[in-house]
DNA sequence: CCAGGCGCTGTACAGAATGCCCAGTGGAAA
DNA sequence: TTTCCACTGGGCATTCTGTACAGCGCCTGG
């Protein structure tokens, strides 16, 4: 069911240098290569790991400014509104939470001045009773999974 | 500066089947491959793509309960609570945010019971006045890329 | 106490991909 | 026109992958 501290250190390995092999793996772990691929395929299968996707950049693409809107949502709109906001390619993502049928979505723009069209276009649909937005001025903690990793895996 | 719609394709195809290597991408994306693989390194050195890193999944780690939380933050004292929420594993990410010294942040948690200490790790540190938290029920667009690139591209 | 199952090791081999190099071509900019 | 640049298509040596197999220690159930 769980991570055990070789799994962790797999996939340590992986996030630091993402390009090596499983035969470079097999030799910094100190394992066999089969081993490594066993580890590496049940990991997969068992939806640890889901992917190797690019990890890509908005900042570098032209979307330097990231933003969080809280939407509050009109009773029974939800389903409209997540189909909506799907067609934005600007929501990056999108999560119903606890509340009064509210929402959070991480939103990218090319400027500040462009949020605002951004933020037009996500509000402007029926569903959607009213909105917040907070502008990301530092990512002080970018997304980062290794540390819950250790931690999983040192049990 | 940009991407054009050969590296939004590259991209897009590495979304969809990372475990592709360039010679096969070059085969369907019907060009050679040295410009597949001169369009990756650019990429690369543009940080447009920051690298293939393992997406784990903290569902499947034992962490499938996730929230977001806002905080109000003592004047002065950030600096301090990034450097305590970075010791927390479970913070995945941390944002400093326009408003009154506010920070969102990210958790998951192994339970709703086990996100209560997860909260209290949290705020417990002198620089945080307030923390109003949102679970998380469903994640309704999970983190995504490709629209953007797809929008990026075709400029 | 013993047999089986399981995961890891070490090895092997064919097929495929990678990194690197180079000559040729076509289009765009100077 | 000339130069520059990206792309093409080919080649080469090296390396990695996928797959298979025998051997071995460990744990568990009978």
């Amino acid at each position: 069911m769980a991570i055990d501290r070789l799994d962790g250190s797999l996939i340590e390995l992986l996030a630091e240098e993402p390009r090596i092999g499983v035969l470079e793996a097999s030799r910094r772990l100190g394992v066999a290569r089969g081993t490594v691929q066993a580890r590496l395929d049940r990991l997969q299968s068992q939806g640890v790991i889901r992917g190797f996707g690019p990890d890509v950049d908005p900042a570098a693409l032209g979307y330097p400014v990231t933003a969080f809107a809280t939407l509050e949502i009109k009773q029974g709109q939800g389903a409209d509104v997540r189909t909506h906001l799907a067609t934005v390619p600007e929501v990056l993502e999108l999560h119903t939470t606890t509340g009064h049928g509210d929402m959070l979505c991480r939103l990218v723009a090319r400027s500040n001045a462009d949020l605002q069209r951004v933020i037009d276009r996500v509000v402007g649909f029926d569903g959607i009773v009213r909105a917040s937005t907070a502008i990301v001025m530092e990512n002080a903690v970018p997304l980062r999974i290794i540390p819950l990793v250790k931690q999983a895996s040192e049990d």
